[in-house]
DNA sequence: ATAATATATAACAGATTGGTTATATGGATT
DNA sequence: AATCCATATAACCAATCTGTTATATATTAT
């Protein structure tokens, strides 16, 4: 049982499943993932800290900003991965934070 | 994102965990399960109850005990359950509950 | 150096969780 | 009908979670 509880709980979240789903889509930074989700800034950075020390997601420095990428290495979190793209592939919400997300400009959004 | 999360939030549990993978050797009554996992009845019995609202498992009147049955008949549910047996095979956790299942014997159990 | 800005962190509030003990419930036995 | 007993539920507590606002940090631009 070494941590697997863990690995669900990560799953266990609406936000970081919308948070993965978009990292599919393409790299991301903090303030794209808070326009497109409707939440905080603070609260994204949490989730995708939790991510991280699950080695979901690793961050990358580009400037000004700080890309998000999904990194699943483990076969565990690659299999659930897999499973929420076959579960929510027609899914509402999901489909809508992708359109979200092609208006998501980091240069215009990023200005708090 | 129909619910989705529950179903993993269901996974994000050790002892939830532990009590799917019991379900799977045999049906199972609520002292045996508080036996095996060292825990209060109390603690047992909700579990099951929250496993019963998104039918991983169901229950059965036996005499004086309640069976709980392992009846995962959603796809998704299915699909996690098979995840598990891979990833906990060789679980020293889930080893020592099982050849405890094998001295719990209902009748001289509960007597509380 | 200083100012600007994206992100991280701290501090807080309300909700939820998982354990406990104590008690209620309801079917089975007498 | 009365009792027994397995299970369910209630009440409580400590811990955790997720959101918020306010603030610190660290990197870039001037």
């Amino acid at each position: 049982m070494q941590g697997i509880e863990k690995i669900f709980r990560i799953f266990a979240d609406k936000n970081r499943i919308r948070i993965l789903c978009l990292l599919k889509q393409r790299k991301m930074c903090v303030c794209e993932l808070a326009y497109v989700l409707q939440v905080t800034q603070p609260s994204i950075s949490r989730h995708l800290k939790k991510m991280k020390e699950l080695e979901l997601i690793r961050d990358e420095k580009d400037g000004f900003w700080t890309n998000y990428i999904l990194c699943c290495d483990s076969d565990r979190t690659k299999e659930l991965l897999k499973c929420l793209a076959r579960w929510l592939k027609d899914d509402p919400v999901l489909k809508k934070d992708i359109v979200r997300l092609k208006t998501a400009d980091r240069s215009r959004l990023c200005r708090n």
